[in-house]
DNA sequence: ATATCTGCAAATCATTTGCGAAACC
DNA sequence: GGTTTCGCAAATGATTTGCAGATAT
């Protein structure tokens, strides 16, 4: 009988049972992604996750980061999301649905739920002859009047600025 | 008095009206694009652009069809879309508000209006603290039952099958 | 064992840009 | 006429991929 105590060590991270129920192969690398990827709140980027990644375990190319993603995203454990700014970002599946609000000032990411939205756009669809396969909602919005910014289109095309959001 | 009568040839087009009311410096590519635009009642992407202005007078390059779209853009006469797929897509901003529900199946782009998800939209986003600055909404569905295909999510995520919509 | 995965560096794809020549106001 | 735009080809930035060696089942 194994006596070991579940320490932070050998129990598997979330997204790693995702993997491993999804009947993947789980080498070092998939393992640590995994974890990165449980312990991340927010929606990072491929970039990101590689350095949260290497920061932990160096033994990780970045080429893999992308293949690894690219997988989970097949197996439908990740989400690709684009929130302008050239890089996709990735939401793990097993939030539940939900949406988002883009600061266009800072671009903070607020995750949101709303049945609403989801009821209305099955009715749309189907009055337009379809079933609703997937459902795309950003909101992009400006904290209510204090210091406000003068730019306005300009700010949101060239999201390059305020670049991570935490959650 | 100029006696000309309003022939194709000599008659602004809608795209490049805008384009002078704000200011633009039109040169015979530019009209050519503006041109172009106007007639499309689709969201073509900068290669299908290129391609249809060359097909009317190949004196343009498609760095200069990006350089225009980008320059619309920033003036607001265009709108850029993402559909997935790789490239952005071009919407001219006059049509006034509408969404899409892209075919998953063939990549067809279907638009609609609907003032409801705008309004609650506008609220949530103030539940949250936020004006809304911009929406961005999108709908994927299949047509109803009709020789459904087996592929799901697979489908979707490459849409470099299906590509050009029509709308 | 052996099919699958990884790292590296080169390849690809969409888009941008530097520069001398050409066009617009 | 001077400033802006254009075409070309080379640069860029994100992502993918071929190949030889390493690894999981």
């Amino acid at each position: 009988m194994d006596k070991r105590a579940p320490t932070d060590r050998d129990s598997a991270s979330r997204i790693e049972r995702l993997c491993i129920q999804h009947g993947l192969k789980m080498t070092g690398q998939r393992r640590l992604i995994a974890r990165v990827l449980s312990e991340s709140a927010d929606h990072p980027d491929v970039e990101e996750l590689y350095r949260r990644a290497v920061a932990l375990d160096d033994r990780i190319s970045i080429a893999t980061v992308y293949r690894t993603v690219r997988l989970l995203e097949e197996k439908g454990i990740l989400e690709r999301r684009d929130f302008g700014g050239g890089r996709a970002r990735y939401d793990p599946a097993d939030r539940g649905h939900h949406y988002h609000l883009i600061d266009v000032d800072t671009g903070k990411v607020i995750e949101f739920a709303d049945p609403r939205h989801e009821a209305l756009a099955r009715e749309i669809a189907a009055r337009l002859g379809f079933a609703l396969v997937d459902l795309r909602l950003e909101l992009f919005g400006r904290r209510f009047p204090e210091g406000a910014v003068a730019e306005d289109a300009q700010a949101r095309r060239s999201n390059g600025g305020g670049r991570q959001d935490e959650a």
